[in-house]
DNA sequence: CAGTGAGCGAGCTTCCGCTTGACTT
């Protein structure tokens, strides 16, 4: 039996640390905590000192029991948990669960994974420091009480099952309010100037533009009406060095948005593929607040870069957290081997392991060096000048292995295709000639949506959450039905430009789509709801710098400044009355909106939520006739949907026409319109109005769907016609019956065979069992 | 991808943060 038993948080941590200590020593892991309070209301006791009542979950039982009768044989017991407040506590349940002895119990740290940092660490081990432990109890006891009381109040005066808390409702709150910030935007129209030059060369073209803008078309116009005569020359040169310098290496946050921006990966996604990568020993953990690197890291990065580039690409540079509230317990997320420009692995995993490697080896790398020259032009007509500006880049520095891309697209319309960096030699007072000169009407944006990843970000910077629940509370939110992440049409928008050639200037009218969002985040009516209620009856707890606040108060207790059960009933008391309150005084929350009056019915429309979600409703159930009703289409909500948008709805399901003795039928779902033909689906062409479809026109869309399914086959098998080769988006499978089969990799298509197929959906992971278990638990909630 | 849309109200739901595997219908 070892002589010590070493305890660490992550198994693949413990796996690397044994392999740099002796056979003295057994390293185990605790995967994260090993109790927690029980699940029931009676958890904390609020009149004895929020005295907290703590339990092995049954998952981790044969663990606590493993680690316990490794910790009772060994001389010495290392709790080498995070130094973080977590981290802190996780220490003081193993020693308390585990039922250590102060003598034989050893508490140490350390921040990076090599062997001379373990041995130092082990050289100066401490006590569990109670302080943070503390500061630790503190935050998941008022987490709790704020869970566990507001969410009840929500059963009660919203609907039952829903959630709130200190974490989750500030989210969605951030998306509501945002969505609220877009709806009252009103865009702005201006007339943007933009000329090409030449210098008499038609190579040497060139962009300007009039650093402001018209307000009217009368403006702009007129603008171009004294370009038509003007003369053009060149007022000013400038020429100025500038510099970019790399970002720091990624923390899980920041990798979370750079695999959103350049991989469209979810944060979930990036996570899973982090944590194989973590796995399999590829990268440092990627659950990280912290932007700094070891000295074992920078050294590995400084020869890679000499080899790789050479001594002129390097740079050593220490980046300091600006994040709010770190705890720095790990590095910045990093390859373990800095030679490795690539691995082995599927797709995702070499793609996400390329992104760190080029962003920590970049973080070590010089800066790129830019000469910007701005040119200023005269018009001799006119008192406004024009401003051609142009970068070149004098050395690339970081540059030459990472560009981070920011989250703001541009909505330049260019005039050439080319790169309009790079300005011609140009010299003071040269003469210009104009190809050509626009106007266009240009549009002030809304503020932009949310994505997961932009979220992150922004909860982030308010301190909010911690790398391990970014990616949890995105979920959460989007599990309780508070927001959805989803794709919405744009509305197209006309803009007039103005265009002078040759002397002339001519108008025409274009259409853009405007609006039209991919993979954003999005409330819905029961998350607004929901909202709105904790706005009006807590607003301290959904404030945005409620955590900032508490957190303050948690290093307070951290440093022994602060008592935390007195910390705790401060919050407690005015909380707990403000729960009580709500419960009994508080109406039922309601979101029902009056849009009007039926121009064809006389009876009265109104909106509300409805047990399968928000619907309409066209009269009221007291009336004789039964009330009409109509659910509520992607994108529309009760806020904002109109009295005209309303009546459309019960437009659809519309019949029309037959076609091979069955009825067809249009109507709107979840994927967009529709055509229902003897149950299958075929849907509407983009941009055709599902109310103006009639009965032959339907009936060449079946045709032509069929077509093109047909097309699809590859093979039939003859021994059952409901096997098939077919070609799908992501190449070909098979379709046998209801079951979609994948092709295993290195299979020759021809080659199938129809014994194959049958060994393939024997084997289909998904056939076993698709079904939901759900249903046990409803039938049993059923029973009286 | 249908249409459905109350109600007498049993007994259920729920937090944040630390970490990875996992009963089988």
């Amino acid at each position: 039996m070892a002589k010590n038993l070493l305890i660490v948080e992550s198994p693949a941590k413990a796996k690397t640390i044994e392999g740099y200590l002796g056979k003295d020593f057994l390293v185990k892991s605790s995967y994260g905590h090993i109790r927690d309070l029980v699940k029931t209301d009676d958890a904390i006791d609020t009149d004895d000192n929020f005295k907290q009542k703590y339990e092995v979950p049954s998952d981790k039982k044969a663990l606590v029991s493993e680690l316990k009768k490794l910790a009772k044989s060994a001389e010495t017991v290392w709790l080498a948990s995070d130094e973080d407040r977590e981290g802190e506590a996780i220490s003081w349940h193993l020693y308390e669960t585990l039922g250590l002895k102060d003598d034989k119990t050893k508490r140490i740290v350390f921040h990076e994974i090599t062997k001379p940092a373990i041995l130092k660490a082990i050289e100066s081990p401490r006590k569990i420091d109670f302080n943070l432990v503390n500061a630790q109890q503190a935050r998941r006891v008022l987490d709790r009480l704020v869970g566990f009381e507001l969410s009840p109040v929500l059963w009660k005066k919203v609907k039952p099952s829903l959630s709130a808390g200190r974490v989750q409702s500030v989210a969605v709150r951030l998306i509501v309010e945002r969505e609220r910030d877009i709806n009252k935007f009103n865009a702005e129209a201006a007339f943007k100037v933009v000329a090409i030059f030449n210098t008499g060369n038609q190579k040497d073209r060139f962009k300007a533009e009039l650093p402001n803008r018209f307000p009217t078309v009368e403006e702009a116009s007129q603008f171009l009406n004294d370009c038509a005569n003007a003369v053009f020359n060149i007022k000013s040169l400038e020429t100025k060095p500038s510099k970019r310098s790399p970002s720091a290496p990624f923390t899980t946050s920041t990798l979370q948005q750079e695999a959103s921006r350049k991989l469209g990966f979810s944060v979930a996604r990036t996570m899973q593929v982090a944590q194989r990568l973590y796995e399999a020993g590829r990268i440092t953990y990627m659950r990280t607040d912290s932007v700094n690197l070891s000295d074992t890291a920078l050294q590995g990065a400084k020869s890679e870069i000499i080899n790789a580039y050479g001594d002129k690409y390097h740079k050593l540079r220490q980046f300091r957290t600006k994040s709010a509230g770190a705890q720095e317990a790990h590095e910045a997320i990093r390859p373990t081997y800095f030679n490795d420009h690539t691995i082995e692995g599927d797709n995702s995993e070499k793609r996400l392991y390329e992104l760190i490697w080029k962003r920590s080896i970049a973080s070590q790398m010089t800066e790129a060096e830019f000469e910007k020259t701005t040119a200023k032009i005269n018009i001799s007509t006119r008192s406004e000048d024009l401003v051609a500006s142009g970068e070149i880049m004098k050395f690339d520095g970081f540059l030459k292995v990472y560009f981070e891309s920011s989250d703001d697209d541009n909505d330049d319309i260019d005039l050439d295709n080319s790169d309009n960096s790079i300005l011609p030699p140009l010299s003071n007072g040269q003469n210009l000639n104009l190809e050509t000169m626009n106007a266009t009407e240009r549009f002030s944006r809304p503020p932009a949506r949310f994505t997961e990843a932009s979220l992150v970000k922004k909860l982030e910077e308010l301190g909010i959450g911690r790398p391990s629940t970014y990616a949890p509370t995105i979920s959460t939110i989007q599990n309780r039905g508070y927001v959805v992440k989803e794709d919405r049409d744009g509305k197209e928008r006309s803009f007039k430009v103005l265009t002078l050639t040759d002397g002339k200037i001519s108008e025409v009218t274009k259409t853009e789509i405007t609006g039209a969002e991919r993979n954003k985040m999005f409330p819905t009516d029961i998350g607004v709801l929901v909202n709105d209620f904790l706005v009006q009856h807590f607003k301290g707890i959904v404030d945005y710098h409620f955590t900032a606040k508490v957190e303050k108060e948690f290093d307070e207790i951290a440093q022994g400044f602060k008592e935390w059960t007195h910390m705790l009933s401060n919050f407690y008391g005015p909380f707990h009355s403000e729960v009580q309150n709500t419960l009994d005084n508080a109406d039922r929350a309601t979101h029902e909106r009056e849009l009007g009056i039926d121009p064809v019915s006389g009876k009265p429309i109104s909106v509300r939520v409805g047990r399968f979600g928000p619907l309409v409703q066209i009269g009221s159930a007291d009336d004789e006739e039964k009330p009409a009703f109509a659910s509520l289409r992607k994108g529309q909500m009760i806020e904002t949907i109109t009295l005209e948008e309303a009546l459309e709805l019960f437009k659809l399901p519309k019949k029309v026409g037959e076609f091979e003795d069955k009825e067809m039928t249009v109507a709107i779902g979840r994927f967009g319109p529709y055509i229902r033909h003897n149950s299958s689906f075929y849907s509407l062409p983009k941009g055709l109005d599902p109310l103006d479809v009639e009965q032959d026109q339907a009936i060449e869309i079946i045709k032509e769907k069929r077509q093109k399914d047909k097309d699809k086959v590859i093979k039939v098998f003859d021994e059952n016609p409901d096997a098939k080769i077919e070609n799908g988006r992501w190449g070909p499978f098979v379709r046998f019956g209801k079951q979609n089969l994948k092709i295993p990799k290195g299979t020759e298509v021809e080659k199938i065979t129809y014994a194959d197929v049958l060994k393939w959906a024997e084997e289909d992971p998904k056939a076993a069992g698709s079904k939901k278990a759900k249903t046990t638990k409803t039938t049993k909630a059923k029973k009286k």
